[in-house]
RNA sequence: GGGCCGGUAGCUCAGUCUGGUCAGAGCAUCGGACUUUUAAUCCGAGUGUCCUGGGUUCGAAUCCCAGCCGGCUCACCA
C-alpha cells in the first residue's frame, strides 16, 4: 500500500526522455547559483528605489524545486523553493528561447534559473527567466499543494515528504538544530569541553534500562548499546578533565509511546567540585538562557499551558510531595510488604513482581508527575532506586538527588555523584542482587572497570541528564516525541 | 498486550450505519485555450488490489471472522 510499490507514471518518464533526447541531462552535476530564495527578495528591495523604468535588476541565479506552475499560454508563472523560502518565477515566449522546453518539466522537479528580477502588476518579486536548467527531473508526484500532506504514517516514514510539504516540518527539523548548537555554546561557554564515549559497550550500566544486544564477530562477543554516558563521563573526571560533557544518542529496549523512542538524544555533563544544588542552578539557567536565545522568550506555549521557565524553579521535596498527594511516607512504608498495602489502598495496581525502588517509581510517575505542569524540582530521592548518587549527610535513606519537570515530562535527572568506592562497591552489588531477586524488573549493572576508576578517586561532582528529544518537544510544541525525531521507530511493514 | 478510532485515485477526502447507477469529488496528471498569475481561469479526459485473506449473500468498499498497518488511550517502561 505504500509508495516504494507504485509504478513511475509513465508521463514523467517520457518527459525525461524528452528532455534527453534533446541533448538535455535531467541530472547535471552542479548549479551555480548566486543568491538563494531569500537572498534574492532583499536583492530586490535593496535596488528597488533605484531602478530604471522597466524595473529590472541586474541578472542574478537561483535553484530549487518546483512547486507550483501556473501556464498561461504564452507565459508561465513558475514557483520555487528552496531551504531559505520561496521565489515566483515568470517565463515568457518572447524572452526566453527555450520556452517550449518548460513542457517537460513538473513540480516537484529542481531548477537553476537566472534573469532579472522584477514586481508582477500585483506587487510580487518575480524572477523573469532568460535561462534555466533542470537540475534534477522528478518521476513521482508531491503530495497535494492545498491540503498537503497529513497521514501521519506517511509523514514519519517518508519525512522527505513531510518536509516538502509541510513547513512545520522544516521548522522542527531546524529548531531541534538549533537547540543543539545552543546547547553546545552554552556548555562551552561555561569551561566544559566535549567529549565521546563509546556505544557499544561490555556492560550497559548507569541506569535502570533494558540494553539492545549486538555481536562483535573480531572478537567473538557480545556487546550492548549503551544506555547512559555516565560512567564513562565519570572515569573522565577520575581521569582530570572537571568540566565534560557528551551530546549523544542513548538506547533503550522498551516501550514506544509519546515520550519514548528506542534511540533518544541526551547530554550529559559532570562538573567538579560541584553538587546537586549547583546542578539545579544551572539547568534552570540553561533552559532559561536557551528559551530566551532560541525563541525570544521565557514563556513558552506548550497545549492548553502557559510554562514559565524563568528561575528559580520550584524546588518539591519528594518525600513531602508523596506524602501530602498520596499520605504514604516512603521512610515508614520502607519495605516491599507496607509500601505495596499503602499503595494499593490508594488504587495503585502493584500485583507483579515489583521491587521497592520500582513501586516508589511507580507511585511518582502516577500520582505525582502528572501534576507537574509548570518547571518543577523533585528534590530528595531514596537511596534504593538511585545507586549511583551520593546519600545525605543528615539522612542515609535520601540521596542527592533530583528530577526536573515540566509539563508532566520528566526532562532531567541529576545528582551529587557518589564518589566513595566503597560505598558504590556496596550499592552496586546491591543492584545485582535485586536483580536476581526481580528477574522482570531493570536494575543497574556492576561495572568492575568503572569501580576500579573510582578508587582511583573521583573529586566530588556534579553530574546532569538532560532529555534533549522532550526539550526539543517543549520548545517546538510537540506533544509527540515523533515529531521531533526525523526517522522515529515505526513497526515493520 | 487491552480498549477505542481509522486504512477508498499520486495527495486530501466523501461513500460504510440502511448491501444493488458506489467507483466518486477537489488538487495533481493528460489533451486544448490563454503574455502579470499566485488555491490562476475556461473546455475535455477518472488514472483504482476500496489494506490483506477467508466467509455470508443472487450481489460486498459496505455485513461477519482472522490478520497486517497506523493514531489515540490504558498497561508496561525512564
Amino acid at each position: 500500500m505504500h509508495e516504494f510499490e507504485n509504478p513511475i507514471p509513465d508521463a514523467r518518464l517520457n518527459k525525461l526522455k524528452q528532455l534527453r533526447s534533446k541533448g538535455l541531462d535531467p541530472y547535471p552535476s552542479r548549479y551555480s547559483r548566486t543568491h538563494n530564495s531569500s537572498e534574492a527578495t532583499s536583492f530586490y528591495e535593496d535596488l528597488e528605489s533605484s531602478l530604471d523604468e522597466n524595473g529590472q535588476t541586474p541578472e542574478i541565479s537561483v535553484a530549487g524545486r518546483i512547486t507550483a506552475i501556473r501556464g498561461m499560454g504564452k507565459a508561465t508563472f513558475i514557483d520555487v523553493m528552496d531551504s531559505h523560502g520561496h521565489l515566483q518565477s515568470l517565463a515568457r515566449q518572447g524572452s526566453l528561447s527555450s520556452y517550449s522546453d518548460l513542457r517537460d518539466i513538473d513540480i516537484g522537479d529542481w531548477i537553476g534559473m537566472s534573469g532579472p528580477l522584477m514586481k508582477t502588476r500585483t506587487g510580487q518579486i518575480t524572477l523573469e527567466i532568460k535561462s534555466w536548467i533542470m537540475l534534477s527531473k522528478s518521476l513521482r508526484p508531491l503530495p497535494e499543494k492545498w491540503h498537503g500532506l497529513s497521514d501521519v504514517e506517511t509523514r514519519y516514514r517518508q519525512r522527505y515528504l513531510d518536509l516538502i510539504a509541510n513547513e512545520d516540518a522544516r521548522n522542527i527539523a531546524v529548531l531541534r538544530s538549533k537547540f543543539v548548537s545552543e546547547l553546545r555554546q552554552f556548555m562551552q561557554s561555561k569551561n566544559f569541553i566535549e567529549v565521546e564515549t563509546p556505544i557499544l559497550v561490555p556492560i550497559a550500566a548507569g541506569g535502570t534500562a533494558r540494553p539492545f544486544v549486538t555481536h562483535y564477530n573480531a572478537l567473538g562477543r557480545d556487546l550492548y548499546l549503551r544506555i547512559a554516558t555516565e560512567l564513562y563521563l565519570k572515569r573522565l573526571m577520575v581521569g582530570g578533565l572537571e568540566r565534560v560533557f557528551e551530546i549523544g544518542r542513548t538506547f533503550r529496549n522498551e516501550g514506544l509511546d509519546l515520550h519514548h523512542n528506542p534511540e533518544f538524544t541526551m547530554m550529559e555533563s559532570y562538573e567538579a567540585y560541584s553538587n546537586y544544588h549547583d546542578v539545579m542552578g544551572f539547568v534552570e539557567n540553561l533552559i532559561h538562557t536557551l528559551a530566551q536565545t532560541i525563541l525570544g522568550t521565557s514563556v513558552i506555549k506548550y497545549g492548553d499551558h502557559n510554562i514559565d521557565l524563568t528561575p528559580p524553579w520550584t524546588k518539591l521535596d519528594l518525600r513531602k510531595e508523596i506524602i501530602s498527594k498520596t499520605g504514604i511516607d516512603f521512610l515508614k512504608s520502607n519495605d516491599v510488604e507496607s509500601l505495596s498495602l499503602s499503595m494499593k489502598s490508594i488504587g495503585i495496581n502493584v500485583e507483579k513482581q515489583v521491587s521497592w525502588g520500582g513501586m516508589i517509581d511507580k507511585l511518582l510517575s502516577s500520582a505525582i508527575e502528572p501534576h507537574l505542569t509548570q518547571p518543577v524540582f523533585l528534590v530528595d530521592y531514596p537511596v534504593e532506586m538511585s545507586p549511583l548518587a551520593k546519600t545525605k549527610q543528615e539522612n542515609p535513606h535520601l540521596a542527592e538527588r533530583f528530577e526536573g519537570f515540566i509539563a508532566g515530562m520528566e526532562i532531567c535527572n541529576a545528582f551529587t555523584e557518589l564518589n566513595d568506592p566503597i560505598d558504590q562497591r556496596a550499592r552496586l552489588e546491591k543492584q545485582e542482587e535485586l536483580r536476581i531477586q526481580f528477574q522482570d524488573e531493570d536494575m543497574d549493572r556492576l561495572d568492575e572497570d568503572f569501580l576500579t576508576a573510582l578508587e582511583y578517586g573521583m573529586p566530588p561532582t556534579g553530574g546532569l541528564g538532560l532529555g534533549i528529544d522532550r526539550l526539543v518537544m517543549l520548545f517546538s510544541g510537540k506533544p509527540s516525541i515523533k515529531e521531533v525525531v526525523l526517522f522515529p521507530q515505526l513497526r515493520n511493514q
